[in-house]
DNA sequence: ATTTGAGTAATGAATATTCATTATTGATTC
DNA sequence: GAATCAATAATGAATATTCATTACTCAAAT
């Protein structure tokens, strides 16, 4: 049996840091706890990552890069209605694959662990998503509402449904997340209708 | 009882430094040996020096100061022949009142522990006797050897004498060292007479 | 004289990290 | 196929460092 490849161990211990950092915080969680939680040596994380404030800095930046890939994946919409539904879908086709992930990237978004560099390709890719949102605002398809609150409307349901996916270990029918969609769309659209 | 000042502690880490370096060698000795050596934690030592490297470069430096003080103590002589037994009086001053002392900065100096401007340092005092070394050969009074030799002929003495002094604890007389000033003496000057 | 409380220092358990040793894999040789 | 060996990766004991807690001192208040 071959070994698992670098990238397999370090997709491990990437896993292992949302499951503990889950449990434990992003404070208190210690390189021993993520060790036993990814089932190797803690001098075995030394051979992934230059320290532990490397490990959190780099697992953080590959889920949000997983994340950004996922809300733009097929960006094909010509109208704002249909960027934002795919955004939407983006957002909870990442949700559905790795709940922890998105739980551990939301809760580590408030803790300043990110180099300015890597801060700023953060902020680059959170702006490409804003700047969907703006146009949105402009061209009519959504209420003048501040940016922040169009984004807490669309992502808090997503939130919610990571929460759940992880503690109650269930999943949303696809059902569930059009019906979810409709409604938040009516909180946030400039003339409340359908978008489909 | 008072507490011990900060200065006292120091010293009495400083002690211990050379004591479980003497026993273990400058890579060898670990946080641990010295603690243990100085009866104190391991985390007290972070209290006066920054890290492991701090604490070895600051115990060097504070030892060779003490050591080229004790050198020019009274470097108030006239000729040449008086200044170099005037170095060689302050030099066992020195292994005298400290003999692991001493035994330590030699040990030491042959490891690259001190950052460039602590080496600077060194280097100046370093310097100034060797000047007077160089003016004694310049002016006659030494015989024309390089520097480096007059050194060690100077200095091979007070190495050995410091080692007796720690293993068998043993001290030199005021006569022993006049008679092995007297036989050093004849190996380096230019014209092999009593200095005095 | 006694008590209180603030400030400082020391401790040692906990945590981060290192590194000599061990384990494993795959390529080569027989 | 078995044995050997070099290269690579993982281990875990040892070591470096941190930090919450405890201990201690001394000045001020009573």
């Amino acid at each position: 049996m071959p070994r698992p490849s670098k990238e397999q161990v370090a997709e491990n211990i990437r896993n292992a840091v949302v499951r503990a950092t889950a449990a434990k915080g992003i404070s208190g969680v210690s390189m021993a706890d993520v060790a036993k939680e990814a089932k190797v040596s803690a001098g075995t994380l030394y051979l992934h990552f230059d320290n532990k404030t490397d490990m959190l800095q780099q697992t953080y930046l590959h889920i949000k890069r997983a994340f950004y890939a996922s809300l733009t994946a097929s960006m094909t919409a010509a109208t704002s209605a249909e960027k934002i539904r795919q955004l939407w879908v983006g957002m909870f086709a990442f949700v559905s694959a790795d709940p922890r992930g998105f739980l551990f990237i939301d809760n580590t978004g408030a803790f300043e662990i990110l180099t300015a560099e890597q801060a700023a390709e953060a902020q680059i890719m959170q702006e490409d998503i804003r700047q969907i949102l703006a146009d949105a605002i402009s061209d009519g398809t959504l209420a003048d509402l501040p940016l922040d609150v169009v984004t807490t409307l669309l992502t808090a349901p997503a939130l919610l449904m990571a929460r759940s996916s992880v503690m109650q270990d269930r999943t949303f029918s696809r059902a569930e997340l059009e019906l979810t969609f409709d409604r938040v769309w009516l909180s946030i659209s400039a003339s409340p209708t359908n978008p489909h």
